[in-house]
DNA sequence: GACCTTTGTTGTTCGGGGCAACTTATCCGT
DNA sequence: ACGGATAAGTTGCCCCGAACAACAAAGGTC
């Protein structure tokens, strides 16, 4: 019995409600805790319109409302009556976000504004099949909601894949480390979850930079890009505020930008991708560290306080590499993620002076190198950003298809 | 005595009443005549709507009704009352476009639509400074608005320019071809024409894939790059259905990826970019054309039927190449303009060869190679495109700022 | 020619944001 | 301590734009 979806390019009022209300979550969500002033500035709206947009909110439960008197560091200032607080309702919805990697997996129950409510960890080393990890996946999802009150709504899990994600099923088309093809890991988890919620499958690079563009390194940044070194190189990219997508949702397959023709052969069947010269075999090679461990890369580098001969010069063509990325995509920032976060301070200067020697001047001003301020959970959380997504454009829709009494319903 | 201009992000009914008169007019800027029967379909909303708007279109003087009959071909179909059509007004707003190009200039009138209703052509071989060629431009101008109604309203200008262009203001940071370093070209042609009215200069490669994407073989398609071959090597995107910017609006400069560490040095400072291996002076040198000829390279490629070896290999790295584009951005479509749409047809097979070993399968899969629909005129139509938006955003005020009774204005 | 289908037209309804007046709550100066 | 200034919440009303329904118009179909 719900209205017909409306299609077309036209816009009505009832989009506009939908937008505003949206809108005011997007804040909500971002800033934590917001005055109605405060929300008023910003969206450019009237005080009674956001007044009104806010109560629908707390009768959908997914905010509530803080006394006036929150504030009380006695750091007030300015006179007039002080401000109602929006806040996010404690019991409110939340989404499963899963960090699937080669050897090991992250899942967390996560509220909206990205506060981290439980997380679970196992190994998968040695599981082959699809449907094992998805078992595994399943059991971590049970465990981290058993603490989840039965009144709060579950909107979707989002799932973070080391590979080529179809962005209009989330189809996993190749994910070469775990050896996968055409995979739909999200029917594999609904099916040994036995419940019907929207899953949202997505490449692990294209999540760190979402996560990093709406609460890390890149907040306020409009255009950065996220490189991914986990034992390929990948990125994922952010133009205009927006994910940098592709028809098939595969943009951002850098590890495979051609770097030196005379290089070694690649396992995707070319020869001197930048893969092959910066990923986590040759930094494994670099550091006299043994193939098998590449996905322990981190640990590794961390130990060390003085960068080999090989590794300075790893991080020159590391710095070449980004140089092509920065002429193509001219970012504001580069967020150096999984083990380049930890080869970065390492040998910084030859990354630089890769980077001076082969970048155009124009582009190479305005781009700052940094590393996720989100740390190792970048990717986690852009996955639960992910999942929220549908939340922040229509919450009432959104809640309406949400699953509740989820303890309950997944102990099962 | 204008409406003060709402700012943030909150929708309002004036917005979207500004949002759906701006549509109704971009899908009659996109179709050239429809139906209203036709608008309601592609815009969803309701009939009496669709048809408050259009007469607020007309009196603007923007459209024009035509009476029902006017699809008189015999091939009507289907029952029921004929719809009454929606065209472009003759005396409606129109833009001045202009084709910069290192030795020469290329200036249009172009009306909503897309049609060119006047054009004009000129060398600027010799002409060093700006100033000169701003005043070469604005003389052009001065041609191609002779025949145009005086009470058709002059909404802006565009201007391609092939070289980096800062988006927030048109300052050409660097057009290497040109040798101009931090021109405000727009204050330079305004200055020389003696009227103040909006002036759009962007990148020529950026303006040929907005009107490939919008009215050539890229229409319907939201993820194309169109690759400019003019002197050097640049490229276009569309992604998600808008241009790729970047932060400064230097997105796009793919000449200057890595390609060959062991190759030449280009004239950026770095070695062995690809424009150096694919750019115009290679392309002069395969086919045995003298380098001062790079700017006529399109005449003397039509008029080979087969190509060299030089040129095979050429081929192969311009495939190449691509395959990096592609593995980086995921379009549907790569347009190959400039003189590669003249190299294309020669080595199609060299660079489908070069393509194929080095792309990923997933992203090859959805690629298609093809060359600009618009002819040489691809770049001069962007600039109209790119001229004309503010007018299909909000269409009330963009005929409120415009220029009224330009011939005898400009005559002056 | 009767009936059906589709579209344009017109008047009305519905809903959402803007606005103004009033109330409430705090700051600040005397 | 007290009143004015300031800013924000609340409330009722208005305006505007899209939806809707009823009717008229124009053509097709049998």
């Amino acid at each position: 019995m719900q209205a017909p979806r409306r299609v077309g390019t036209g816009t009505n009022q009832e989009a506009v409600r939908r937008h505003n209300l949206g809108t005011v979550l997007r804040h909500v969500h971002r800033a934590g805790q917001l005055s109605r002033a405060e929300l008023t500035r910003r969206m450019g709206l009237n005080r009674s319109t956001i007044a009104a947009l806010t109560a629908e909110l707390e009768t959908l439960g997914i905010t509530e409302r803080t006394g006036p008197a929150t504030v009380s560091a006695g750091e007030r200032q300015g006179a007039g009556r002080p401000s109602t607080g929006v806040r996010l309702a404690a019991t409110g919805p939340y989404v499963i976000a899963v960090d699937l990697r080669v050897d090991h997996a992250t899942v967390a129950r996560v509220g909206l504004g990205g506060a981290i409510q439980q997380r679970a960890h196992a190994s998968t080393a040695g599981l082959a099949e699809a449907w094992q990890v998805g078992a595994a996946v399943a059991t971590l999802i049970r465990k981290v909601v058993t603490d989840a009150s039965s009144s709060a709504p579950l909107v979707g899990i989002g799932i973070a894949v080391p590979g080529m994600v179809r962005r209009t099923d989330g189809l996993i088309r190749l994910a070469p480390n775990l050896e996968w093809h055409d995979v739909s890991f999200s029917s594999v988890v609904l099916a040994a979850l036995g419940v019907d919620i929207p899953v949202m499958v997505a490449n692990d690079a294209n999540l760190g930079a979402l996560a990093e563009h709406e609460r890390g390194a890149g907040v306020g940044v409009d255009d950065l890009v996220y490189i991914s070194g986990q034992v390929g190189v990948g990125a994922g990219i952010i133009t205009g505020g927006h994910p940098l997508e592709g028809v098939g949702g595969y943009a951002g397959e850098i590890g495979h930008l051609r770097f030196d023709p005379t290089g070694p052969p690649c396992h995707c069947g070319s020869t001197g991708c930048w893969e092959t010269a910066v990923g986590g075999p040759a930094i494994a090679a670099a550091i006299g560290s043994a193939l098998e461990d590449v996905a322990q890369l981190p640990q590794h580098l961390r130990q060390l306080t003085e960068a080999s001969p090989e590794l300075r010069r790893i991080g020159g063509d590391i710095g070449r590499g980004l140089a092509s990325i920065i002429n193509a995509f001219n970012p504001q920032l580069v967020v150096l993620g999984g083990y380049f976060s930890d080869v970065h301070p390492l040998v910084r200067d030859e990354i630089l002076d890769g980077l001076t020697c082969a970048a155009l001047p124009a582009a190479l001003d305005s781009v700052t190198l940094t590393v996720p301020s989100l740390g190792d959970d970048s990717v986690l959380l852009g996955a639960a950003e992910a999942a929220l997504d549908p939340l922040l454009v229509d919450p009432v829709a959104s809640i309406g298809t949400a699953l509740l009494d989820v303890p309950a319903r997944l102990a099962g």
